[in-house]
DNA sequence: ACTACCCGCGAAACCGCTTTCACGGATTCA
DNA sequence: TGAATCCGTGAAAGCGGTTTCGCGGGTAGT
């Protein structure tokens, strides 16, 4: 009554009349087997419906099959859709090319954390990285010749394979058309500066300005950190200090909508008094009111990204970092 | 200049003066060991930075370490912050256990899916589910000795642990407080009524009325399916077939906003003219304008309480189902 | 025709840890 | 004091694949 045991290589190997050896062979694609050999291996396998044991593999091989997407975070970050739209698609990626995903939310921190021993410890043969604070593990495990990608743009220039949205464009596209569409001063309220992607943001912003031929005015620049109480918060210093305020770039949707809020508080109409955009195009843009008009990124395919590239270094092929373009979807904040 | 290869039990035993079958004892808490030499293994261990492979552990032993969670759905369900949430409690209990997480995200279906596969073939050493279609796989893994965890009740009745929020004292409570609010004429907007979870908040809307000694007229009970639009197109309906609502009780947070859009588009007061309550309390709750009163679902605490049943399960030790309570937040909108 | 090579294939070592089994010595019981 | 029991321990047999090594036969070169 004992569940059938599974099938090893001894029993395909004796069925199919060849070594263990062969079975190896065929089973991991190698051409030097003889065709009709190699042909009745697949039929053994197919009838005892063999599925190789993924652990002894492991074991002999060294290769886990095991990739780790490591979010340096607390609980809080993986709250936001955003991670978990990235990590689902990273998922599929890697899962039709029959990797797993091991995924570890934790603070990265220091080199010798358990995440870091995990990952130090042979037991992944990759490892993904969101939202890093540091890129002192990432050194530290790229000298192992652990295959490594990291999304975002990672903060120090080494040869690390990495995916990011285009957050330089998306700055630079969404100040443009507040200004198109007749804003003069138009502020920005940034993410969190110690994170490239605001700065990416931010300078695609001042790019924006420059080819105007203005300067932003001082203190129209808010140094914000990506939440709604900061979105609100510089929004309501910003129309003191500024009270002519006609545009507002935030950088990302849950900052606009704080600004939004505070718009509508004091009613101040949007767009005809102040246009507002955001950036990422989440469910809130959609649902907002006025619908926020914002920078879409394609959060799904920056994971597949992910995915991809982490595929290629397994293979040994070449590549380069991935850089996705952004949108401007145009809702009625502006 | 090869990375110093990693010590194994081999060099351990010699340097400890002891067998590799000792060193095993040792480092797997088997207290049959003389103190004198455990403490010897100890001291061989720390000496040499060894960290035990748990690839060929898990080879010998048959335990793999890893638990997968596994999310019935394509990508779009990951979106959801909850289960990103949920995700990660799960994952921080099982690190503290000394587990890792497999996330895999699939359309679960058939008993024969790549994921089916995975699991059967003992790659992990447990599962958890989210948003279970069906409990067909689960019957089938059940038999054969997997721990399962399901987040959300299942539909059959099997002695499966599962975790769940008490949908049906949140969707009291929430009922309730419309009622003792004023509302004479409270509707509810479910959520996708295949679901279990959509099906116990109905239920308890009906309590609530049961226990005010009314009956809801017909048509107040719309069926949706946790959509921004459904809640949009089922509070359109509404206000057409009833203009005497007075209380919406929406089954997630996101049909509540939904219900507020059309409300504030119809120059219709909330919570003046109409009451508004959402389930979930997500981030839209808080953002939203007015401030939705909702019932909060401590989601954070669900996946760990998944995590702690999934360990209880390992250990052999005993366990029973965990619901956990929800908690009324009142803001603007009731 | 003889040596040199190449090629497909099986035997066997190996990956690193777990677990069974049996042994020698100490302890207990009669 | 002899037999029965118990205990800590090491030797060794796995766990189920992967990979090296070398053999035998066929092909090619001279």
């Amino acid at each position: 009554m004992a569940a059938p045991a599974r099938p090893t290589y001894a029993v395909i190997a004796k069925t199919a009349g060849v070594s263990e050896a062969t079975v190896s062979r065929v089973l991991n694609g190698d051409d030097s087997v003889h065709p009709e050999r190699a042909r009745r291996v697949q039929e053994a396998v197919d009838k005892l419906g063999y599925k190789k044991n993924r652990v002894a593999s492991a074991l002999a091989s060294g290769r886990t099959g095991l990739i780790a997407v490591v979010i340096d975070d607390d609980l809080s970050v993986f709250a936001d859709p955003f991670y978990g739209t990235v990590t689902s698609g990273v998922s599929r990626i890697l899962m039709e090319n029959g990797l797993q995903t091991v995924l570890m939310v934790s603070p990265v921190g220091s080199l010798d954390g358990s995440v870091a021993h995990y990952l130090k410890s042979g037991e992944v043969d990759g490892a993904i990285f969101f939202a890093l604070h540091s890129d002192i593990l990432i050194n530290s495990l790229k000298k192992l010749g652990l295959p490594l990608v990291i999304t975002g743009t990672p903060h120090s220039s080494s040869d690390v394979a990495f995916v990011d949205t285009d957050n330089f464009g998306g700055g630079h596209s969404a100040t443009k058309h507040l200004m198109s569409n007749g804003a003069k001063k138009v502020a920005i309220i940034t993410g969190d500066i110690g994170t490239t992607a605001a700065k990416q943001r931010l300078d695609g912003y001042l790019q924006a300005y420059r080819e105007s031929g203005h300067v932003p005015a001082k203190g129209l620049i808010c140094e914000g950190d990506y939440s709604f109480e900061a979105g609100k918060a510089h929004c309501e210093k910003l129309l003191d200090a500024h009270p002519d305020v006609d545009g507002i770039f935030a950088s990302n949707d849950l900052m606009a909508l704080g600004a939004l809020t505070v718009l509508r508080d004091r009613g101040i109409a949007v767009p005809e008094q102040v246009r507002v955009v955001g950036f990422d195009d989440s469910l809130i843009a959609q649902t907002s009111a006025p619908a926020l008009t914002t920078i879409r990124q394609d959060v799904v395919a920056l994971g597949e990204a992910a995915g991809s590239l982490m595929i290629a270094q397994l293979n040994g092929q070449d590549w380069e970092p991935v850089i996705l373009p952004t949108e401007l979807v145009i809702r009625a904040s502006a």
